[in-house]
DNA sequence: GTCTATACGAAGATAGAC
DNA sequence: GTCTATCTTCGTATAGAC
């Protein structure tokens, strides 16, 4: 069972490289099937046989940032609270600029991502992972404040170009270290 | 020229509320022309007389915020800038609590909001705003984070009913007096 | 001036031929 | 598996009734 798929999956591996560059560059919604299509060289069709619909091939396009994100939180959940967060930090900042041309995607989606139940295992593990970076407290203002900064790290990210990766990994910690008052 | 428009404007009227209303509930790319027109009680191409595109539609819209910001941020250019960054940050948050309805559409919108000459002003008011923010200081570093912090606030006016406006106040005004190590 | 009716191209999605 | 043809709805544009 190791070797597989000569040629059975290359037609989709072909259309998910393809969706990935499009999204990252134009965004989600600026990105047809057919314009995905026609990078992939075959019709609109072939991409609804592969996946069941646009969101499909978004949620296929995400998955790797998604394995990602689930084994930082599994892994922090393991540690002590404090240990966790600062754990989590780091990491999600690598994870953020790694991933940054689909953080373009991400924002366009935010508001009816949870319309689509391909994304349902993402949003909870954002969820979990606010909690982390909060310190494990239950005072809502903290826990509030950690999403306000996911947010905002969000945001920084969208702008492929600008900054290096070094520059824009500084400005998330500073910035995350300030609201979440931890100390560099 | 006071005595104005009987019935002569109430039509616009009526597809500006009912676009506000339908564009903060479900967004903009979700609400269609024709979901604006039946709720309005007219047709698409009546909406189309009156409004130049979906675009001006959303404009019209916007206008109250954006002349909101305009005066925020010409107010606070005539002030020091120590008085400046105070004033900015208490009056925002105001302005962002107030329209936070709004800001769904904002987000939808920021990626390609660029596109459309009807922003340009409302862009331009969202810079300035970051550099009075960030207290007229010429460090990128802390441009940049007033940056942050601007998404962050962004990100969180976008669920209405969550939060009252008193605790959403005072979550953004925490968080932004941390980013930018202002004290309170 | 105000509005309805109608048409166009492109989007996402489906059915069925090969 | 992959295609063409077709469906609906979207944003947009125009012609013409009142």
């Amino acid at each position: 069972m190791a070797t597989t798929t000569p040629a059975r999956e290359r037609t989709r591996r072909e259309i998910e490289q393809q969706a990935m560059a499009l999204f990252g560059s134009r965004g989600y919604d600026a990105s047809s099937l057919q314009d995905i299509a026609t990078a992939a060289g075959c019709s609109k069709a072939t991409v609804l046989y592969h996946f069941n619909g646009k969101p499909a091939v978004l949620a296929a396009v995400l998955e790797p940032s998604r394995i990602a994100l689930n084994e930082l939180v599994a892994a922090a959940e393991e540690m002590p609270a404090a240990a966790a967060q600062e754990f989590a930090l780091t990491r999600f900042i690598d994870l953020a600029v790694e991933f940054r041309g689909l953080i373009n995607v991400l924002q366009d989606l935010l508001g009816t991502l949870d319309q689509y139940p391909e994304f349902a295992q993402l949003i909870s593990a954002g969820l979990r992972l606010t909690e982390i970076l909060a310190g494990g407290t239950d005072d809502q203002l903290e826990i509030d404040l950690a999403k306000f900064a996911i947010n905002g790290l969000l945001g920084e990210c969208r702008h492929p170009g600008e900054r290096s990766d070094a520059e824009l990994h500084t400005l998330c910690d500073t910035a995350l270290r300030r609201i979440l008052r931890l100390n560099p």
